[in-house]
DNA sequence: CTTCGGGTAATGCTGCTGCAACGGTCGAGC
DNA sequence: GCTCGACCGTTGCAGCAGCATTACCCGAAG
């Protein structure tokens, strides 16, 4: 199921990162910042919901939503009070899922707004999609989601580290300038499309984006 | 239907203001300020998803909760991208929108980052970002370090080997006065930048961080 | 089969950064 | 107040790490 979900969203745009246990996952919200996370209830190593006191008990607010076939109302209820941002009963549909992402996403005021404009760019983080001039820009998925994490922090430098974490889950690992193609390529279409917007290099940090 | 609710709700302690048509709620919102908002969306005077950018837009934040009898997947979608925090089918459980009130209810007003503010700086040790009044600073790598560990113990000394420690690893030593070197050369792109601020040095002890 | 996304690698270039030299400044001790 | 020495500030220079760009190729999707 979990693969199903990776390759659907994905083609969505939405990294993920998986994993099969608890123990895994606690590991994998210690280390890095989410935007979002998915959880199942019936996990090989206990229910899934235990994992959100824990959570929210060591500090970490990241949204949770509980896709489970544990769909009674009583259940949803329980999911709710036990610190789920959301609830979706399997079946679902992909496309709700991601509505119910974008709802959950939106709430942090501040944190995701749901539209970006800079330069003659107007970009939405939420459905990731791209206009200049209300006229959409076609972006490729790895290009797109450089641009839109550049976007939320314009006007301040990201880290390349960070940039590498949006752009590619754990597994995939990059042995080389992969980024920094992105980057030139980027660059190219923006200027071409005439975004009013340039991507600066700060050598040996990062990336960062500025309106002309 | 807002009857049985009101009477159902008011008994899990819940205080309702209730009215049938949009205008009302309109004046009500401006009048008012809610912890949560419940929409139908067939009402006498329009759909109800149609009040929610009118909401937005007049800057109210308020959770809403769209419930309704139309309960397509599709048309779930449609509410929770027109701005609903959560959507949920009639018929339902009372139980349950009380959880779901709860899960919207609680979520983080928005999380504030960690960032310094000294002069006319704004410091972000986390990204590694400067900016002066709003505009990016662009700093090298070596200096951007050298600024930062400053500002974290602004108004203290700090003893030039914490600065020469939080710079270089153990592994690279330096064998000349390169930190001397990069604190000049950061003297003059923070005066350059108009930043507000002044390096003080403490003879024979380290460095120190003031405002003007 | 064609198209396009995207990873790899070679090339050239930019500018950070370490170094050193020199001049300036501070303060202790007389 | 003077002197001396240690410490600090500044700046030019050269080397090289890191970045930009482009061509190429593979593989997935249609």
């Amino acid at each position: 199921m979990a693969e199903a979900l990776s390759t659907a969203l994905g083609k969505q745009g939405v990294v993920i990162d998986h994993t099969m246990c608890l123990a895994d996952a606690a590991e994998l919200t210690r280390q890095n910042t989410y935007d979002a996370i998915l959880l199942d209830r019936r996990l090989p190593d206990g229910e899934g919901l235990d994992f959100i006191p824990k959570l929210r008990r060591s500090g970490i607010e990241t949204p949770i939503i509980v896709l489970t076939a544990h769909n009674e109302p009583s259940e949803r209820v329980t999911g709710l009070d036990t610190g789920a941002d959301d609830y979706l009963g399997k079946p679902f549909l992909v496309e709700e899922l991601m509505a119910r992402l974008r709802a959950v996403l939106r709430r942090p005021a501040g944190l995701i707004e749901p539209q970006i404009v800079t330069g003659r760019m107007v970009i939405d983080p939420l459905h990731l999609s791209v206009a200049v001039e209300a006229t959409p820009l076609e972006l490729p998925r790895r290009e797109l989601l450089v641009l839109v994490t550049l976007a939320k922090r314009r006007g301040r430098t990201v880290l390349r580290s960070v940039l590498e974490a949006a752009v590619y889950n754990y597994e995939e690992e990059i042995q080389s300038n992969a980024l920094d193609a992105h980057i030139s390529r980027l660059r190219k279409r923006l200027l071409d499309a005439g975004a009013g917007v340039t991507i600066h290099n700060i050598r040996g940090v990062g990336y960062l984006l500025k309106e002309d």
